[in-house]
DNA sequence: TCTGCCTGTGTAAACCTTTACATCAATCAT
DNA sequence: ATGATTGATGTAAAGGTTTACACAGGCAGA
């Protein structure tokens, strides 16, 4: 009872009067075929109610017309927003988008694989920030598909990148600190590894450079964008009692932890402290004070790297591996000017 | 260069030295064939890196092994902490899921049903609380795949749901508002066409009747469940000064809009006033004073979706239409003992 | 009139599985 | 010794497309 035989091909040729080829060509190129025949085609299929069976048709031309989106954490604010911007744009194309959701897990990641080696997704789209694991495996043969990382670059290797400038959105952010009269400005979210965090830590200590301020170690410090890494950093600050005025911050979840800290002993922001997010997600308008941060355009993001993709899958050779984005300074209410 | 001709089962047969059907067998039902035989075939599996072809299998069985989730809003947040819930249970049993983002647009609801009509997903989950669009037209034929509807029930439909108890859910919110001596307890968010919103709302009202407590309409305002909703809501009590001790919002986003209104008029949280919300989405914690509320079992409520559409999917009959699971008490900082 | 080309259509192969049915050998019951 | 049953495997069809190739007819150019 769940199947009652859908229309085929054949039933549609048999109405129409013509062959199935014929049928497959008034579909596919109706230029192609006489108007008057593909005038009956159309309505045999109007008839019919006859729908292309995508299975056979991604048999027959090994291609399925599905993206896999590898995520690491699916309830990451940055994800949906772009994924928004990929589903549309795919959509738009004729492409549907796969999600997997691998929670960092190496044996998950190689299981998603399997959408790849059976054919059943034609490209990746990674957040993961790194190639998948399980290619290279027993057999040997390493078989990449076509794929464009988003959200955050993929380490030592070509892949296609789009996002944010995260030097220059860094630096942007940098400067309004430092319009506001800020001097002693803390980079909160320091780290070796993640590209991320090194691009932002440079745009923070060039805007410094530039307007000739004295780099101090003792105000940079080590965090890995989680909030509680925020948090301990700001104790780690008042425990040191090396103090800034205004705290320029990794990402905005990281800049919630300062602020739960700075709020925790009593502080008034922005008056006592400025603080600086980045990302503009979407708490960052709820919070009190609502946060200063830089936007990314995460629509346009998702859009561009499925744009990216889509042509890689055509072959297309790409010129740019890299497409960075503008953020954009959002100005709220957690940073002061210093000094009231 | 993309496609380096993948293996195929007659390659693992060949050098298995048995015919395609074997490992086919070995593959699907390895009961089925002998120990050496099987031993011999696997061998070749992975001396080849065969797997299967996604499409040709599908094509023969008549099915795609992928569920398709029709989402208004990929961007809600309780979206994406279910999706997680449905992506884990889905990717445990061989299931891939693919993301439909509606935008409550028709045509696009529409649209993604080709993926059902071409045969590349074998049911659906429904976020949108409504019928997709687009069945029973041309043709005729509405023929509706398996499906289970989350976050919102489908309305006058036998489609299964899995969410909260959203009665009692509610009515545990306003009882414990009452046990911290609350009597003047406002409903923010009524509304007669949305289901969650009328059980939230019986829910409350059930509460008060037990206690004794008569049900004052000035203090039931209607609301779509937006930030600003919630806003709006609390300044026409304002103005009608009309005023509660407590407000119960039909959700966390409404009562955020709540908390704001109250702040803005420089009232202290939750000295001045309680209030309490519905979800524990993500920012609750975060937003100050952060929010007492009900906790969905969101990574259950995929969990058992998928569960059930699976087994559906199975020919099993579905006994239960609904399940409903239990929402848990947060307690936070923004209910207080009413007089201090 | 013949040759060659173009347009429109049909035939059949290929894409890669799963599985009903057939086959064969071996075991078992009578 | 014979017939029935079981177990392991092979053969071939079916699933629904796309597309290379062939073919037929019409038409233009020689």
């Amino acid at each position: 009872m769940q199947h009652q035989k859908l229309a085929t091909i054949e039933d549609v040729a048999a109405i129409a009067g013509v062959s199935i080829a014929t049928v497959s060509r008034a579909i596919n190129e109706p230029t192609k075929v006489a108007d008057e025949t593909r005038r009956r085609v159309t309505e045999a299929i109007a008839q019919t109610g006859y729908t292309t069976n995508a299975m056979a048709r991604s048999l027959r031309m090994r291609r399925s017309n599905m993206i896999l989106i590898l995520a690491p954490d699916v309830g990451d604010p940055n994800f949906s927003n772009i994924l928004v911007g990929l589903e549309t744009e795919a959509s738009k194309r004729g492409y549907g988008v796969l999600i997997g959701n691998t929670q960092n897990d190496p044996a998950r990641e190689a299981d998603y694989l399997r959408f790849i080696s059976s054919n059943q997704a034609d490209g990746l789209i990674l957040f993961t920030g790194h190639l998948p694991y399980g290619y290279g495996n027993d057999a040997g043969e390493s078989r990449l598909p076509p794929m464009v990382a988003v959200n955050e670059p993929v380490s030592n290797s070509d892949v296609p990148f789009v996002g944010v400038d995260n030097f220059e959105g860094s630096r942007i952010a940098a400067e309004h600190l430092i319009s506001q009269g800020h001097r002693r400005i803390a980079f909160i979210g320091r780290s070796t590894s993640k590209a991320v965090n090194i691009l932002r830590e440079k745009g923070y200590r060039a805007a410094l450079e530039g307007h000739g301020i004295a780099i101090d170690p003792r105000l940079i410090l080590d965090g890995d964008g989680t909030t509680e890494s925020g948090r301990a950093a700001t104790e780690h600050m008042f425990v040191r009692d090396v103090l800034p005025t205004a705290f320029l911050c990794v990402n905005d979840v990281t800049a919630l932890g300062v602020i739960i800290a700075l709020t925790a002993r009593r502080y008034e922001l922005p008056r006592q402290f400025s603080v600086m997010g980045f990302d503009d997600i979407t708490f960052a308008s709820f919070v009190s004070p609502s946060l200063t941060t830089m936007k990314q355009p995460r629509l346009k993001i998702g859009e561009e790297a499925m744009d990216l993709l889509l042509a890689l899958l055509q072959g297309k050779s790409v010129e740019r591996k890299q497409v960075l984005l503008r953020s954009e300074l959002i100005v709220r209410n957690s940073v002061g000017q210093v000094g009231r």
